[in-house]
DNA sequence: AGGTTTGAGTTAACGCTTGAACTCAACTCA
DNA sequence: TGAGTTGAGTTCAAGCGTTAACTCAAACCT
């Protein structure tokens, strides 16, 4: 299948640098998940759907504006929204000023479980990854991760600059 | 459920690091997961532990170490080398010194595969990651991923070192 | 208006991952 | 020897994610 081309293979640098990115990658992914189920009983993904709704105004966001912040598809989103719907942590409602789209809301229960399980997450992620990196490497860090991010899906804005936090009340993390 | 403590909230530089970084993360999962089943019709962890197999004396090795290399669990790797193993491309064999292990094996089929799916492979990898940075980032990138992933599991050895090539017919990556 | 199109969101079927039970080989220690 | 233990690997049930169909509201177009 595959036609002959391409002969660029990965140098001294860059595959040590690749085998680290790819298991820093795996096990972060697992590590942060871990710690969610166990202290909190939910995914990293359900906690990035609360979270995302707590940072925005009136915490509420149409499914489809949730689902990129999400960085997940909307079939995902519609059932995990579902299951969060079940545990009273979200609520949804059409959007009374176009029917085709549906708000989704984070409740007070949504806001004080928010709450409640932020501190830990965000030991963990200190835990994980500031407390072994100097401050310098956490910049690079930013610079690295957003240049990946943006390399590939262009389309998408920067991260970074996609969730800057406005002034005003948004205390978690 | 939460005891008041752990008041330390990422501050300004940390946060735009950790978006970044969780970005990055889960669109380069997704994208290499995408290139890969789109190329080669397998999936990134599936490359992986034939990646894995073909670095190896002997393209031979035991479950369980394979399903260190790969960040996989036992129960998830038994599964995947059984699809593997269907099409071809790994086998498995008692371990004849000691009937307790099993041996996965690369097959002559499977180090073909390989050898066709990886030019792709790295093509995306280079693209996605590599294009984006500079050497110095690049650097800064390996130290930044090992310290993180140790943080997370102490007790694997340093990723770098643990897959670094041996001098001898590695031609893959 | 009526018929079509567009796009958001949900539903359903399928495949994969996870965690718990289970099997089995080798070792231990009486 | 032989009962119990340990640890590797597999299997099974349950849950989650993905893709493709489907529903429905609004806009568009004669």
């Amino acid at each position: 299948m595959g036609t002959e081309e391409e002969p660029r293979w990965l140098d001294d640098e860059e595959w040590p640098a690749w085998v680290a990115l790819a298991s820093m990658l795996v096990r972060l992914n697992s590590a942060l998940d871990a710690q969610l189920q166990r202290d909190a009983g939910m995914s990293h993904f359900e906690y990035g759907v609360l979270a995302a709704l707590s940072e925005v105004p009136e915490r509420t966001l149409r499914m489809s504006s949730l689902a990129m912040l999400s960085d997940g598809s909307l079939p995902r989103l519609s059932q995990v929204v579902g299951r969060l719907e079940k545990r009273g942590w979200v609520r949804r409602t059409p959007d009374p000023t176009d029917g085709r789209y549906t708000l989704a809301i984070l409740t007070d229960d949504g806001w004080a479980k928010l709450v409640d399980t932020a501190p830990g997450h965000v030991g963990a992620v200190r835990q994980y990854v500031f407390d072994s990196l100097t401050r310098a490497q956490v910049r690079q860090l930013t610079n690295i991760g957003n240049r990946v991010a943006q390399a590939i899906d262009p389309g998408a804005p920067c991260p970074t600059e996609l969730r800057s936090r406005s002034a005003d009340s948004q205390p978690l993390r």
